[in-house]
RNA sequence: GGACCGGUAGCUCAGCUGGAUAGAGCAUCUGCCUUCUAAGCAGACGGUCAUUGGUUCGAAUCCAAUCCGGUUCACCA
């Protein structure tokens, strides 16, 4: 059990036992104390002192005097402040869980486990991925490791739009203009090989919009007669016709964005356990209707569409059926979630979809909801924010978009001068030094968008770019490397035992940090929400370091000493991985 | 217009289930490498927590109003 637990736990007792008067853990309110009193953790007192018909300072001489008597185990002692109960614990507790948890992994288990699916990336067959895809995959791909290391069973699906008035885009241009070119007649990786004809459609659009627009056409009119637009809308019903020749080219650029995809996906790290395309899920929504109609939930209008009306909730009238008889992109989420739930029956499904779609989402349950099914409320959307440059958004027409693979390369780029200004890996291989320039700019890249709350906008700087020192990814690798240098020379003996009074401060407040780690894993994976353990890595490392620069590991005042610090240098590397290894980021051993 | 989200240091962000004098990083400035990796450490500077009112022992945190910014309310996906 944690020591914040322990301290309610006692305190809970000893306010039963002083004031016969019952409390449960979650009313009592344990924080860290603050570094300028004496003391490791406080209890609050003012909640209690009404109830108790007592002043804070005579419950705080009571239970403080209380709880040393009858806990010597934990506390050595305690001061009162105004409400605040301050507690010192002992450097046994700390020395006992450094004892038990060096040499191991982690349990980072709790509660029951629960069957979760995690969808996220969700990329359209168009164009190549781009900077609000990574935090996209980096949240779910971490969310999903998070709960898995918690002990649930996870399933990591992505659902790609590969089918749509989008995808044909691209078709008609690289028809028209391609002459047969390919990513390998070019040498062009192959999402952004066909996301430069998706390019081409737009700018051969908009030309054609111009001229019909100059002979009188207004801009809606223009837009839809433009020539290429009227090819890519014959396109679409060929495809949904199933057309040969247009299957086949859909086939085969597709198959070219995909062998992009799965370059960029395992550069990034990225991976899923299984992939649903649109093309075979689309239709599925259809059996809804039918069920939504005859439950009444939905309504057909005159013209032949179906309603869903929703303006009892507080929503909108939502059309789920075109009056042509297609399906809309709600209807089609319909059918994705039942066959989910029919593969793999849920107790959570998340979706990490940004937050311009919270409003499509909240629909999607509600529906679900109405037509009684089993698995509305295991549902979850976990909204984050979108990534915006200076400038405000990202926007393709106008070049903003900061490409995925771009990036990473530039990152890369900036690893490789660091490490070799650094001069600390002259002997690495090459094949070893590119493995650590991508460990440094991957991490540093899945760090800097990580480390936000996943609900909140954050804006990307492409000019300061993204920084190795500080708050970030390379600096918590690089105490990592620190440590595993020193343990290198210098193996832990253990034989020698470590029990004794008189912690210096500094390794105190690391072993404190420590042994709050499971705790922390589990506040993010309830909050679903990495940037948790983003912010408590990187406070583990600047304590690490702050511990290093004033104490010597190797030149110890005794032998005692230096195999206490040994292990607590194990430890906290050892913590140090597992929770960059939950945000899907790679330590070294050295940089 | 309706709904939802946000506004904390020059910049990027923590803190938000109410608790002590609001914290980090970057930037700026001062020190520290013959001693375990200076991608580091120690320190300085920097705040009307958008505004106003309310709730109470106590409000950045809760409530209301206002201002500013964003998203969304498609027979697009």
């Amino acid at each position: 059990m944690s020591i914040v637990a322990r301290i309610k736990e006692a305190t809970a007792k000893a306010i039963e036992s002083l004031y016969q008067h019952q409390l449960s853990a979650q009313d009592i309110t344990v924080n860290q104390t603050k570094p300028e009193f004496e003391g490791d953790y406080t209890v609050v007192l003012f909640a209690f002192v009404k109830t108790l018909r007592t002043s804070p300072d005579a419950l705080g001489q009571a239970l403080g005097q209380y709880l040393v008597a009858n806990n010597g185990e934990l506390f050595t002692g305690f001061n009162l402040i105004k409400g605040f109960l301050n507690l010192t614990v002992t450097d046994n507790f700390f020395l006992q869980y450094l004892q038990q948890r060096y040499a191991g992994q982690p349990d980072l288990t709790y509660g029951a486990p629960q069957k979760v699916m995690v969808e996220y990336s969700s990329p359209n067959t168009n164009k190549p991925l781009h900077l609000g895809h990574l935090r996209n995959n980096f949240l779910g791909w971490s969310v999903a490791e998070i709960l898995k290391a918690s002990g649930n069973e996870v399933m990591k699906t992505c659902i790609v739009n590969d089918r749509g008035i989008h995808i044909c885009k691209s078709m008609i241009a690289w028809q028209d203009f391609a002459n047969g070119a390919t990513p390998e007649s070019t040498g062009t990786k192959g999402d952004h090989f066909v996301g430069d004809y998706y390019v081409k459609f737009s700018d051969t659009h908009k030309a054609q919009m111009k001229e019909l627009e100059a002979q009188g056409l207004s801009k809606e009119e223009a837009e839809k007669q433009a020539p290429i637009m009227l090819q890519t809308q014959q396109m679409l019903v060929d495809w949904e016709a199933g057309k040969p020749e247009v299957m086949e080219l859909w086939k085969k650029m597709n198959s070219w964005v995909y062998a992009g995809f799965d370059q960029t996906y395992k550069r990034i790290g990225t991976d899923f356990d299984k992939t649903y395309y649109e093309s075979q899920t689309y239709l599925l929504g259809r059996k809804f209707v039918e069920e939504g109609l005859e439950q009444g939930v939905f309504y057909k209008k005159e013209d032949g569409s179906v309603w869903i009306d929703l303006t009892a909730e507080g929503l909108d009238e939502k059309l789920v059926l075109r009056k042509d008889g297609t399906s809309v992109y709600i209807t089609q989420d319909l059918g994705l979630a039942d066959e989910k739930y029919g593969e793999f029956p849920y107790d959570q499904s998340i979706y990490v979809i940004a937050d311009e779609q919270n409003y499509h989402m909240k629909v999607l349950q509600l529906i679900l909801k109405k037509l009684g099914k089993p698995y509305a409320d295991g549902i979850f959307h976990l909204s984050y924010g979108m990534v915006e440059l200076p400038t405000g958004r990202m926007k393709s027409r106008e070049g903003t978009v900061v490409d995925a693979d771009d990036l990473v390369e530039e990152m890369v780029a900036i690893a490789a001068r660091h490490t070799e200004e650094s001069g600390k890996v002259k002997d690495f291989t090459e094949a070893e030094l590119k493995e650590l320039y991508d460990t440094i700019a991957i991490g540093a890249l899945k760090f800097f968008l990580l480390r936000v709350d996943p609900k909140k906008k954050m804006i990307f700087n492409p000019e300061e770019s993204i920084d190795f020192h500080g708050f970030t990814g390379p600096f918590i690798q690089y105490t990592h490397a620190r440590i595993k240098s020193i343990l290198r020379r210098q193996p832990i003996n253990e034989a020698v035992a470590v029990n004794f009074n008189g912690l210096e401060k500094l390794e105190k407040e690391l072993l404190v940090l420590l042994e709050q780690y499971p705790g922390t894993v589990r506040q993010a994976a309830v909050e679903q929400n990495p940037s948790v353990l983003a912010i408590y890595a990187f406070n583990v490392a600047k304590t690490y370091n702050s511990f290093y620069t004033e104490h010597s590991v190797l030149s110890a005042e005794s032998e005692e000493k230096k195999e206490l610090r040994l292990r607590l240098c194990q430890l906290t590397a050892t913590t140090i991985k597992s929770a960059m290894g939950l945000l899907g980021i790679r330590v070294p051993e050295r940089m």
